[in-house]
DNA sequence: AGCACGCCGACT
DNA sequence: GTCGGCGTGCTC
């Protein structure tokens, strides 16, 4: 393990580099003069480029040793570690990605291998600008939103969308100030052994097991399971404290960028020092200080999103996935991985413990502590007695509601309760913008996108169509895009921007704001809505899913969700496991100490079991019930299932590759497994190109992997063609 | 991923 | 004739 002396190899010695070039496996080439060690990160000539890779094993012997070039440079950074290289090569094995790919993953950081020297870095000054033009205005804006943070010239220019010409001439004024920042500034010290908050007796026994598990070292994995507001952060800092007093490195994964402010705030209050942040947010300056100190071993702590699991820490000692059961931990585009699964691979090649913690957790990890591969410890006590809220059903056909309406006259009496109380209320509706459907009333068309197989959805507040796959805009028509009527468009369904307009309408004095991710430029703006909203900048918030995600309200005493079987439909393998879980967290929203909470859930089937659980409390059931379903069925996490979807600008290419898949399913067969298939992916079409869809369904320890691997290996795919294989499929589309 | 090579159609 | 479109192949 990491303890043994590195191979070293010898000038001139052949050895075997992997590069992050999208090539089939490693090349070989021969050691730099003063030789080189295994892991170690170098510059090697490819062609006429220069590029970066690792040094990855001996060589591989499949070239003429007399035309091998001599590696370049060894970039002056810690080789990377046996148990990094051992992460990214099973890894790459789970989920079927080249191992190039995987690097790529663990290489992304700006200039890895430049000396640590001075740098300039541009921030925002205190000067005027002489003169004031939109470029200027649009650089200064990004300044003013993102002050404190050091930018790169280049980087700045691009992200305000200016030259860098333009930046240079807001300098002489001080309006931009130019700093020598030195590059790569090691992290304060954070000390472990500051005291924490006064823990509750069941905080205190979670923490002190969580403590002993560290202090015995080597790897495993503990579910812990707390209410809304039961104190799991408290109880996993310490588990952070334990790792960082024995000198190991922690990591703690948040599902969102949004939440990684208010989460530094309770490190610094915990350890006197904040940590090394990574996610996409992070300016190129501080991602490269991040990586190399964390390669170094000096940045202890680290809190990021799922990438930094592919930092190279030398001794990791814990992973924390907080929200472990959240959707977004599972990475849908490029690299296809699930970062709780990839925390717990890492972690056992590092000997390192792994903390998940939840209040609605994954049926993926209940059903690995039934398994009895993972521990669990639950937190019951609500933080400062505070109390669940109340559950109950709006019956809606019980109800009666006009038409373009939502809000029950329950509902609405419970609102207006309220606001004569003073206290906040949520209005929860998981759609963005403001109409699902815009359709024709002459010919009853739908407008859809241009690009994808999906509709177009209204977007009052930019005044605008915009497609949910792709991304893509454009003006809302006057006239019917197919039929050519004028003045007949118009919007079908609820979004929360209409619901904002019904809210307006029902209560005019009453102050709404609507919380929809759409609708803020950064992370920043949108805490700061968030900050505004908790100190009760508003009575009626209206809120997508966002809401539900560890913000909290503490003058919010109802929530109202406006359609609870919205997440039942589509016949998902998952449905009924994430409106469970999205049900319970947004409920968990209401209430405080001296006042219970009231969640209202508006639905058309009362009766469903799934509407029956949430409203019983009773988890314990609903998950035994759920897993029965499953364990039936033979889906995850009681079966193993891939998805793999071949796309084409031809839709007759892309099914007959899925058709010649199909008729070689001989070798899937032969490990239990079956394919579905080929069928038009739900999305049938993004971005122009068609979508087939096929699915295998395997029995849980069948050797999956490398069976899908012959079965593909067996067609050629046409270079015009894109072919993805995600194993252990979240969604299905 | 880049980058060169090369094989066909529209120009000087 | 030859400029340049971008399909194909190579990089130790």
């Amino acid at each position: 393990m990491a303890s043994m002396t590195p191979r070293r190899f010898a000038p001139g010695e052949p050895l075997a580099v992997l590069t992050t070039q999208p090539l089939d496996g490693a090349l070989d080439y021969r050691a730099p003069e003063g030789g080189v060690v295994l892991g170690a990160f170098v510059e090697v000539p490819l062609g006429p480029r220069k590029v970066m890779g690792v040094v990855w094993g001996e060589a591989e012997g499949d070239w003429p040793v007399e035309k091998l070039r001599p590696v370049l440079g060894v970039l002056d950074v810690p080789p990377m570690t046996p148990g990094m290289r051992a992460f990214l090569e099973r890894a790459a094995a789970y989920t079927l990605t080249p191992l190039v790919s995987m690097l790529r993953l663990a290489m992304r950081v700006p200039g890895p291998g430049e000396k640590p020297g001075k740098r300039r870095l541009y921030t925002l000054g205190d000067g005027e600008p002489d003169r004031v033009t939109d470029a200027r205005t649009k650089v200064l804006a990004l300044l003013e939103e993102r002050r404190g943070d050091l930018f790169a010239l280049s980087e700045l220019a691009d992200l305000a969308g200016v030259s860098t010409g333009v930046v240079k001439g807001l300098l002489p004024s001080g309006a931009v100030a130019e700093v020598e920042a030195p590059r790569d500034a090691p992290y304060p010290v954070l000390d472990p052994a500051r005291p924490g908050k006064p823990l509750a007796p069941d905080q205190q026994a979670a923490a002190d097991l969580l403590r002993d598990h560290l202090r015995t070292g080597g790897y495993g994995t503990t579910l812990l399971k707390g209410v809304t507001g039961s104190g799991k952060t408290e109880v996993y800092l310490e588990a952070v404290a334990e790792c960082l007093s024995e000198g190991r490195q922690a990591l703690v994964l948040l599902p969102e960028i949004a939440l990684t402010s208010e989460f530094l705030k309770r490190v610094e209050a915990r350890f006197g020092a904040t940590p090394a942040e990574w996610h996409s947010g992070v300016t190129q300056a501080e991602r490269r200080r991040c990586w190399r100190m964390v390669a170094e071993g000096q940045a202890k702590l680290v809190v990021g999103a799922r990438s930094s699991l592919f930092l190279p820490y030398p001794r990791l000692g814990l992973i924390v996935v907080d929200e472990e059961h959240d959707t977004s931990y599972k990475q849908e585009d490029g690299v296809l991985y699930s970062a709780r699964d990839m925390a717990v691979l890492r972690a056992a090649e590092e000997g390192a413990r792994v903390v998940l913690a939840s209040a609605t957790p994954s049926l993926e990890s209940w059903a690995n502590v039934e398994a009895g591969k993972y521990d669990r410890l639950d937190l019951t006590s609500r933080f400062g007695e505070r109390a669940m809220p109340v559950l109950r059903a709006i019956d809606m056909r019980a109800e009666t509601v006009p038409a373009g309406r939502w809000i029950s006259p329950t509902l609405r009496g419970a609102i207006a309760r309220r606001l004569e109380a003073g206290e906040q209320s949520l209005v929860f509706l998981n759609r963005r913008g403001y109409a699902p459907v815009t359709l024709c009333r002459a010919c009853g068309q739908q407008v859809a996108c241009h690009q994808c197989d999906a509709r177009m959805v209204e977007h009052r507040f930019l005044k605008r169509l915009m497609c949910h796959q792709c991304g893509e805009t454009r003006p809302m028509p006057e006239t019917c895009p197919s039929c050519g009527i004028e003045g007949k468009m118009a919007p079908v369904g609820p979004g929360v921007e209409r619901m904002a307009e019904e809210v307006a309408e029902l209560f005019p004095d009453a102050r709404a704001a609507v919380l929809s991710s759409d609708l803020f430029g950064s992370a920043r703006a949108l805490k700061a809505a968030v900050e505004e909203i908790a100190a009760g900048g508003a009575d009626i918030v209206i809120g997508t899913q966002l809401v539900a995600k560890g913000h909290n309200f503490p003058l919010l005493t109802l929530v109202g969700v406006i359609d609870a079987d919205l997440g039942l439909q589509g016949g998902d393998l998952r449905a009924a496991e994430r409106t469970f879980q999205l049900m319970r967290q947004v409920s968990g929203r209401a209430g405080r100490a001296d006042r219970p909470g009231e969640a209202l859930l508006q639905t058309y089937q009362p009766e469903h079991p799934v509407i029956r659980a949430i409203l019983s409390g009773d988890e314990e059931g609903f998950w035994a019930a759920e897993a029965a379903e499953r364990r039936a069925a033979g889906v995850p996490p009681y079966g193993r299932m891939a998805g793999i979807v071949i796309s084409d600008p031809e839709a007759s290419v892309a099914f007959d590759l899925g058709n010649a898949l199909a008729r070689r399913a001989q070798v899937l067969e032969e490990v239990g497994a079956e394919v579905w298939g080929p069928a038009p992916a739900p999305i049938a079409r993004i971005r122009g190109r068609h979508r087939v869809r096929l699915l295998v369904k395997a029995p849980r320890q069948a050797p999956i992997q490398g069976a899908l691997a012959r079965w593909i290996g067996q067609v050629d795919v046409p270079r015009s063609t894109r072919l993805s294989v995600d194993i252990d499929p979240q969604s299905f589309l």
